[in-house]
DNA sequence: CCTCCTACCTGTACAGTGTACAATTGTCAA
DNA sequence: TTGACAATTGTACACTGTACAGGTAGGAGG
């Protein structure tokens, strides 16, 4: 109760409201209560992101191939974070050795295996993997929070504008750039874009150990 | 020099001892003192991220592939960053948009310009070629900070008994890489195989579009 | 019925955070 | 000598997480 009340503040207000006291009240208790429950603020964080990872998606479809089977898992953790950007960051941060957690990673891992890696190779895969799949969410672009969308596209104008304003002959590329730079990015390609890359990857490290 | 003593003094005792107070009595001034130079401590922390990116060597080898070039840079920016283990995540929030980040970006999209990317792909795969490599120093497991590594060993070995006891009929893939999971990794290995995936994609996303 | 135990919560307090605002110093040009 | 300016200080406020001690409801066992 006490988390999915957290992760609701954290997503109608973004993370930085998740307060004790503000959490607390909303609940019409005490800023105290919630040490019966838990430790730490830190362990009620570590619960948020434990419950993130639970609705994760972690079912395979067993006629697909591998590379089918991890990009289809990779992409419902993807979603998930989507569904909450401005708590995937705990889930980068955090240890995470929660049943979910676990769970997410042994099936990575047994994709991993069937793919042909060995036990240690799929290990550092899967770290590298769920690993790049947050920080996709975390690191996107121009989420420039809860500013009306008026500043942002106001702000995006502007930095086109510095960017084309440099000196063309210390920053050709910049220059030319400047559109796709500073406009914002279609969160679906951008996302789309960062898993092929990703899975791109694997798959090539994958075909160079044949 | 603010700069400096806070870039040392987050290298000495963790980010979070980072405070004003902290650092402004370390400089034997007092804390408002530090708002004549920044307007607030976000600024500071900027200025930090700024700093840290005009450390990056930027040269490339004239004579080399793009694909090498590419990796050169990348690993030159991964060297610096690993210099600076607990303040490397103020590059993967912060915006960055200082002189060095310019620099730095201006550089990758030649790079990947000469890989046959157009402007607008450059761009989509600078950002997440920078990303990837600040989240790859950032997420870097068992940094677990400033306890001794006496703890750390052990912490280790009950995180593998732990998954070596897990029921292996659910868990099987965890049972089996239960020594390279919990396993410190050897820094070196981890960075160099996540810089290889990382150019392994996009080497593949450049091969496709021929 | 009374007592005790346990689960849960409250009240008060403390040290630490970032920073607004006004007053103060040192230094150098007119 | 008088300003003007850069740089710093002092005080204060609202906020954070949390230690510690005490309270309260409800049910089990005597």
């Amino acid at each position: 109760m006490l988390v999915e009340a957290a992760l609701a503040l954290a997503e109608a207000e973004g993370l930085e409201a998740v307060t004790i006291r503000r959490l607390t009240k909303e609940l019409g208790v005490t800023p105290m209560a919630l040490y019966w429950h838990f430790r730490s603020k830190d362990e009620l964080l570590e619960g948020m992101a434990a419950r993130i990872f639970e609705e994760i998606d972690l079912s395979v479809d067993a006629s697909a191939t591998w590379q089918e089977q991890l990009r289809a898992l990779l992409g419902s953790m993807l979603s998930v974070l989507r569904d909450h950007p401005s708590t995937a960051i705990l889930l980068s941060t955090r240890t995470a050795s929660s049943e979910g957690s676990l769970r997410a990673t042994e099936v990575v891992l047994d994709i991993l295996g069937r793919g042909g890696f060995s036990p240690t190779e799929a290990t550092q895969i899967a770290r590298h993997a769920l690993s790049a799949v947050t920080n996709l969410v975390v690191g996107e672009p121009g989420v420039v929070t809860r500013e009306d969308s008026g500043k942002l596209i106001d702000a995006q104008r502007r930095a086109r504008i510095f960017l084309e304003s440099l000196p063309p002959e210390r920053y050709p590329r910049l220059v030319e750039a400047a559109t796709p730079l500073s406009a914002g990015v279609d969160p679906d390609t951008y996302f789309a874009f960062g898993l092929d890359l990703l899975l791109a990857g694997i798959e090539t490290m994958a075909a160079r150990k044949c």
